[in-house]
Parts: C-alpha cells; structure tokens; sequence
DNA sequence: ATCCCTTTGTGAACCGGTGCACAAAGTCAC
DNA sequence: GTGACTTTGTGCACCGGTTCACAAAGGGAT
C-alpha cells in the first residue's frame, strides 16, 4: 500500500519547469522501450542532467521516487504531465502565415501531446483562405472572433518584427495570457501576461560569440585597435 | 580627446553575452532612427532590460560611456559587433530541409548581418538537387566535403530526431564546433562543442504550466487525486 | 573657473539555483 | 526477521547573476 504524497510544494522553481519537458520527453521514450522503471541517475543521463538536481526537481512534485528501486516510469509520466498541465487540451492559435508559420503548423512532433493547432490566421489576402495542415487560413480581421470561438488560449507570434505588438495586444485584449513569439522584437505587455521568445539570430549571434573565442583564441589581433 | 579603454575583462558572463544581441537590434532600430546618442536607461527599455543590469552588461566589454551624456550609438553598435564576433562573416550550412529548414533558409530577417547560408543539406534524394533560397539541396553522403569545401563553421540541425545525433557526429569529426539544435533531443557531444537548442515543443509546455496556474488558480481539483 | 545637473560605473547585499555528500528509507536474498 | 545493498530526498556551502544605491566623472551654463 502505497501512501501517495500529494504535491505540496505549490512554488515550483522555474529552473525546474524548464527542465520538466526534458524528463517527459526522455520518460516516454523509455516507456515505448518498454522500461518500467528507472533510476534517478539513468533518467538524469537520459535528459542531460545532473543527478542531484534531477532529484531535488521531482522532490518539488511530491515525493513520488522508491528508495531503493527509483521511480515508475508511467507514474511518473503522468505526474509530470499533470504539473505541467498536459493532460487538458491546449488550443494554440498560429497568427503569421509565412515560412515559419507554414513550417510550425506542419511540425508534427512539435504539436502533439496537449497541444492543438485550432487556428492559422493572416493578413495576406494571397494566402487567407488556403488549407495548411488540414486548416483554413483565416483573416487577420477575424483574430479576435476566432481566438473566442475556438478556445485558444496561447497564441503563437509567427508574424514579421513590425506586426507583432500589435497582434499581441489585440489577443490580450480577448483574453491569451500566454504568447510564443518568434518576431524579433521585444514585445511589451501587462503584467500576467506571459510572454517566450524564441529568437534564432539571437541565438546565432551566442554561437559566434564563442567561435570566435575558440578560433582566435589568445592569439588573433587582427584588426583590434 | 578620449582613451578607448580597452576592453579588459576578457571573461565575459554569459548571462551578459545572451543579451548583448538584443542591445545591439536595439540600437541599430535607433541608429537608422538617426539617434546619435542613448542613456543607459533608454536603451534599457528598449531592450526590456533593467538599467543597472544594462550599464553592468556593457562595463563588461569597457568603458565606453560618457558620463552625463550616454553612449554613441555608432560607437556602441561596433564596439558589440564587434565582441560577438559579426565584424567577419560566419558561413553557416541547414542540415535537414523539411518545413523547418526551408523557413530557415528563406527566412531574411535570421541571417542577417555577419550570417551567410553556405549550404543546404538533406538526405531525402526528393529534395536533393532543388533549389531553395537560391541554393543548391546537397546529398548527405557530401556533408563533410560540403562543410570543408564552404568553411563553414556554424551548422543549424533541422533534422528529424533520430537523425540529429549522428549528423552532429559527423560534423564535429570535421572540425565543427557550433551547433544550433532544433531537433527534439539531446545531443551529447564532447568538450569543446557548443550546442544550442530551440524546441518549440518545451516552450509551449513551459506557457501550459504557467496558464493552468493562472486557470486553475487557487481552486480547481478537477481530477487531481 | 566654478557650480549644478545628468548619467555612468561599480561596491555590496541579496537571491535563485547547483552540486556535494549523507542520512533515511526501502528492497532483496537468505 | 535480519543484514547488506541500493537509491532517494535534502541540508548546506557555493556561485553566478541581479538590483540597489551612490560616489565619481563629465557637460554646460554663467
């Protein structure tokens, strides 16, 4: 009989919900293999992390480890699940129609355990209309009426730098609380509205950064003053 | 008459060089605005930072302040431009040319400035030969001569997962030591190598936490035991 | 030249997160 | 049931990063 320890913790750390994603992804790939089981220590290799802080994560979620054997892959699964909010449906909105929305709608892997596409939307007369990954492509006129109408409630930012604001305030203002944005500004919004960036020249700019320590390296004065 | 100040700290936080970038898309927003000049804390909220973390941030590169007056932009733009590394030209090769490499490689705002597409590679002899962003698809069997034969030194991995791991085997055994990873796994690869990832999938799972949060609030026991 | 005003650059306290190392807790064999 | 072994959960010291708050530095007016 097993006393199930409830999540008490209710201030999960948002070092560790980052990481979660990582433990849920490397749990079912060892549930498709069949593993029932699984040590702290494996897990953690699994997902590229450090042991002790795999531990002291899952330790926020409850205490759902077994001294001695480790912790149960489903059961785990499914708590990881839970916390992150995946066993409901989520309806993502996708607003911005061009390559990237294009490849984002069609990412098959990227959209799958709880998450939806419910509605691609643009302003390109050209491509409103069109059917992309089995949805048709709505006007941007319409955004509002549709985010209502289909229960999204995060919203993807797929549109060029200057559009963006102002498509995130016009989703605040019917409610999205949550925004993925993939324009390469800096979006200003309300207190209690999240916002994640993901910003390839960003990161682009990270690698270089290091390559250029690595290449020059202590040498290499080529042409700083 | 003013003394450069060299920049002396030669270990710069990392914390400091992920924002750099976005100083730097800040600035150039004003220099084609013709601003000459920036305070810490405009530049600040334009970059959605904190001031003091601002003027830390760039003490770290040197003194290139003037105390009452601010920052030249121009000044400034060259000096960070200078530090990532976007002064030389970085020739960067997409390996994997589905939906998501293709929007990579049309994608004009992404490599920009100090960026160049080099090559496009794929395994899928479909798409080998067609032209995309004005480039020729390459074979996979040729990755490693196409990687020497360009000089490229930064690889973007839009591979399926399964395939991602060996790719980056392959490219690291020729030398390079820049990856930026969109698959969904986690690459291992040995000291020296610098990876970067982008999932789009742990993005939204981090947004569904912070929703179901605000969702729930302090009731909702729906399912939970 | 002097004074006042603005803004930088940074010392110091603070805070969240990491990793070590170990006691507590549980399993398994006999 | 007992003892040896495994593995979790966590106390604690440490570290990088953030923020406040202020002295130092420069500009501009008179």
């Amino acid at each position: 009989m097993k006393s199930p320890s409830q999540p008490r913790d209710r201030g999960i750390p948002e070092a560790t919900v980052a990481r979660l994603p990582l433990y849920l992804r490397a749990l079912h790939g060892m549930a498709e293999r069949g593993i029932a089981t699984v040590s702290s220590e494996d897990l953690a290799v699994a997902a590229g992390v450090n042991s002790a802080k795999l531990r002291k994560d899952l330790s926020h979620l409850g205490s759902y480890g077994t001294r001695g054997v480790g912790y149960d892959v489903e059961y785990l699964v499914y708590q990881i699940s839970r916390e992150l909010g995946l066993t409901q449906d989520w309806a993502v909105a996708i607003v911005g129609v061009g390559n990237l929305g294009r490849a984002l709608a069609n990412y098959g892997g990227f959209v799958s355990r709880g998450f939806r596409v419910a509605a691609l939307v643009d302003a390109d007369p050209e491509v409103v209309g069109d059917t992309i990954a089995g949805l048709n492509v709505e006007h941007i006129d319409e955004l509002e009426a549709v985010i209502k109408r289909r229960g999204v409630s995060i919203v993807v930012l797929a549109t060029p730098a200057e559009a963006a604001q102002e498509v995130c305030e016009r989703v605040i203002s019917v409610g999205v609380t949550s925004i993925l944005n993939f324009a390469p500004v800096v979006l200003s919004v309300p207190d209690g509205v999240d916002v994640r960036k993901v910003d390839l020249s960003i990161e682009l700019q990270i690698l270089a950064f290091h390559e250029q320590r690595k290449a020059g390296g202590p040498l290499m004065a080529v042409d700083s003053q």
